[in-house]
DNA sequence: TCATATCATACTTAATTACTAAGGTATACA
DNA sequence: TGTATACCTTAGTAATTAAGTATGATATGA
């Protein structure tokens, strides 16, 4: 299974569209949804979590649209997967088994701290894309 | 969503299992069933798939049962993973945005060497949380 | 007041997991 | 050679969850 859904990825994407918003005026949730191809009426539902997170801030109305509630650099994935990720558990409950049980808390552990870079941080990974396009030309 | 599913951690609790088995009989899945809590139909399905992946020996007829067929020593649980869950994708494949992409990527192979350890080492795990109840007393 | 865009919730569909059931096949042992 | 035992295989089912749809309410700029 995937430890992140697409509701997850969904809910990256949107925050890292809005992280590249340059302009004035708030993004509009058509715009995101366009640009990322996410369907319009789910991504109300992400966005809604996520500014009751308080992660983003919206305006309602007329050329209203949302915004992110802080820096880009001031918001970690970790932060966004664990509003819209119900958990982010490495195994299922079941585990009767002490030894497995404690190393899945381990990796767990781990695992979160892989997430703990910032929106504006990602960015580092589509250079990286880029300079191995070069080299491999 | 969990990475691994019910499937996997039963898996890797009856490989467990078998690797704590010193006598000289196989082990049987009845016995395993009872001493890890899964449903024995259930569990006959995931040792003929870790069988066909040459994981396990098996026996058959009267006084039949299981073996590993390596030394705990030489099977990793990223092995044992790998055949019973379908994939231990990080993030769901509808992503179109390739900084994400790239990024789960990465996530992807430094997890999967988080499960690269044998299953004669899961056994620490059990000293570590020894040791911490020793200390917590 | 009207167009626009967010907000909230209920519902539906599709996929997947986790099992259950049932019968077949091989082997030890008497 | 017969019988009990335990693995082997496949088909089917039930329950859960994710993913998406639909509908209408609410707030705001112009």
């Amino acid at each position: 299974m995937p430890l992140i859904s697409s509701k997850g990825v969904y809910g990256l994407t949107a925050m890292h569209e809005l992280s590249k918003n340059k302009k004035d005026t708030p993004m509009q949730i058509r715009e995101i949804s366009a640009n990322a191809s996410i369907p319009q009426n789910y991504l109300e539902q992400l966005l809604s979590k996520l500014r009751r997170a308080e992660l983003v801030n919206s305006v309602r109305g007329s050329k209203g649209g949302y915004r992110l509630a802080k820096k880009a650099n001031e918001i970690k994935v970790l932060d966004i997967l664990l509003v819209l990720e119900d958990d982010l558990r490495i195994a299922d409950n079941k585990c009767t088994n002490p030894a497995l049980d404690i190393f899945f808390t381990e990796v767990k552990e781990k695992t979160q701290s892989l997430f703990s870079l910032s929106l504006d941080e990602l960015d580092q990974y589509l250079d990286k894309y880029n300079e191995n396009l070069h080299y491999s030309i």
